[in-house]
DNA sequence: GTGAAAGCGCTAACAC
DNA sequence: GTGTTAGCGCTTTCAC
């Protein structure tokens, strides 16, 4: 370990003064006199001093540190995501703390704990996929302790949370697709009890609503996100009958593993099967064709994820639930047109 | 905020005993009669006592906190030896705060200061590209702070660092190219200060040498790494005399750049083409045709990263430097098959 | 067996 | 203007 960084009482000592004039001399206090306040600051300067972030910590009972716990760091979309947090926090003096679930309800908890047991001044936490209970957040919501949520929510009355639009989104989507064409449009869905999937599901069937079409729930499967499940499910669709023209997924990845599916049996995409997926992942402009999708401004969901934390964590203020919703935006691409669009015929 | 977490204090008042009696009874110290001690315990977990850890930060000065700088959190190459790290971070008790130089020097050098004000146990960094000096890790190494560089490194005998073997690699890929029929193959550099663009260049000159295939100046080029800039020097390349027939990127996200402009121009990889990347991007299999790489072991480079730091942290042991190098492991795919490969020939 | 006191680094109320 | 003191939560040495 290196030497002990140089403290208040340092510098009182080799100034000859005590250790209070010094922090006063520091922070322009009362009056000091003039010189001494100089020779202070100029000695703290040389001998590069900052307090102590411990012992502040303990004094003021703020750490300036906040948790973060995602379902995963290595994915696009979080990885994004704590990039706008991060960008955020550093601008606000606060310095994050990140741990991963790895879409366990079990791990989840375990790092609450830990980041609990941290003393963090707050927690942004987007849900694991497996998590369908929420008792663990009791103690944090009873002690007041501030808490966000994004995307994967939860307890909405009396948790602030960023999300996107999924019912806009998703029926946007939906209608997207009817109008190059589809007629037999499938839904993968995520599991059951995410508000993400919901909100996906009822958008969907807004979409066929709006354009007269029947809802089929033989056309609506559920999956876990895996990449080997949504693989079992597309071929169950694919041997279904009817066949779908097009398929929607919950999420990208979903629709990356059912590409590879509809590829191996030599399907064409969009001529025989219209695909689009939802989060927009970095690599949706990089299969072939390019994936549709609808983008979620991420960078900026971490930012306002921060956003809604800090106002929580200001002391002064009555602290009240808020919900930002935030638009996704449709991004056409080749694996959803049928049809030739005007604009995009030259491809 | 929430309200304070019970302590010690708490306890003993409680319990109408001193404060070190409960801290004994709580760690079996000496004999405190084992009724009291029960007695302690009990109370303890049924108010979930845990250790304040800024108290104990500053009794023991360590704060089990480490640092990590990489150059951006969204790459997945960063995001997942991030994920290395964290998954034995938190088999050791110890908490990761992670920073972003964002490929600048400025910020580096700024999270070098923040993270050091935090007074983190020890550093995990990943120069980022802008980095040719290197006397902001002065004090860190004079204060004998624990630090451990991977990937992108400096003052190797100063400092323990995990890299793979840039130079090996480097000269397989050549000689795979070569193997492939390539003969005039050309290579995007990185930037010049950097040791992973020396060592891949070196290992590029060895593969054409050992097939005895000169090295030709003209088709050296050097890019920093942006998508612009990468963009730019194939557009120089392709317009050169020779055309090389293949590409040999000094990382993935230069050659999906490479891989557009060579799209645009209608030629074909790898006919006219062939390319192979470096660090084995996620979307190396997505992109078509899939990119010819050397994957990286990035968990496990976390996961090591981390290690050496550990054995630094140890107090008791003489702190000695070290060096791991892992291997990377070439992927043939289909931007580098000139020649058809029996096992691959189906395709 | 248990308590009192010092000290890790800092601030702020209170002396003088 | 500057010093003294208490206290944030904890461990540990020294008393009894």
């Amino acid at each position: 370990m290196g030497r002990k960084r140089v403290s208040l009482k340092d510098i009182a000592n080799e100034l000859g003064v005590s250790i209070s004039t010094v922090s006063r001399g520091l922070k322009d206090h009362y009056d000091i006199s003039p010189e001494l306040k100089k020779k202070i600051k100029d000695l703290a300067e040389k001998w590069n001093y900052t307090p102590n972030p411990l012992a502040m910590g303990l004094l003021k009972q703020k750490t300036n540190t906040i948790g973060v716990i995602v379902p995963d760091i290595v994915t696009y979309f979080y990885a994004s995501i704590i990039s706008g947090i991060e960008s955020m926090a550093t601008e606000h003096g606060y310095y994050i703390v990140i741990a991963s679930s790895q879409e366990s309800i079990k791990k989840e908890k375990e790092n609450l704990r830990n980041l609990l047991d941290l003393r963090v001044d707050g927690l942004i936490v987007c849900l694991s996929q497996d998590t369908d209970t929420f008792e663990h957040f009791d103690e944090i919501i009873e002690e007041e302790i501030p808490l966000v949520f994004f995307d994967r929510i939860c307890r909405q009355q009396e948790v602030s949370s960023v999300i996107i639009d999924n019912v806009s989104a998703a029926k946007e989507l939906t209608i997207h697709l009817i109008q190059n064409g589809c007629k037999n449009i499938a839904h993968i869905a995520g599991p059951q009890h995410l508000n993400i999937s919901k909100e996906r599901i009822e958008g969907y069937k807004m979409g066929l609503n709006e354009c007269r079409l029947p809802y089929r729930p033989e056309l609506m499967v559920h999956c876990n996100l895996s990449i080997a499940d949504a693989a079992k499910v597309t071929n169950e669709l694919l041997d279904s009958n009817p066949v779908p023209d097009a398929i929607f997924g919950v999420n990208d990845t979903v629709i990356f593993s059912a590409m590879k599916e509809i590829k191996k049996r030599k399907l064409r995409v969009p001529e025989d099967v219209a695909l689009v997926g939802f989060t927009d992942e970095f690599h949706a402009t990089v299969v072939e064709p390019n994936l549709t999708a609808v983008t979620h401004p991420t960078f900026e969901m971490g930012r306002e994820a921060f956003s809604l934390l800090l106002e929580d964590m200001d002391e002064k203020k009555e602290n009240s639930v808020r919900q930002t919703v935030l638009q996704a935006k449709l991004i056409p691409r080749e694996s959803s047109l049928k049809i030739n669009y005007p604009s995009l015929s030259h491809k």
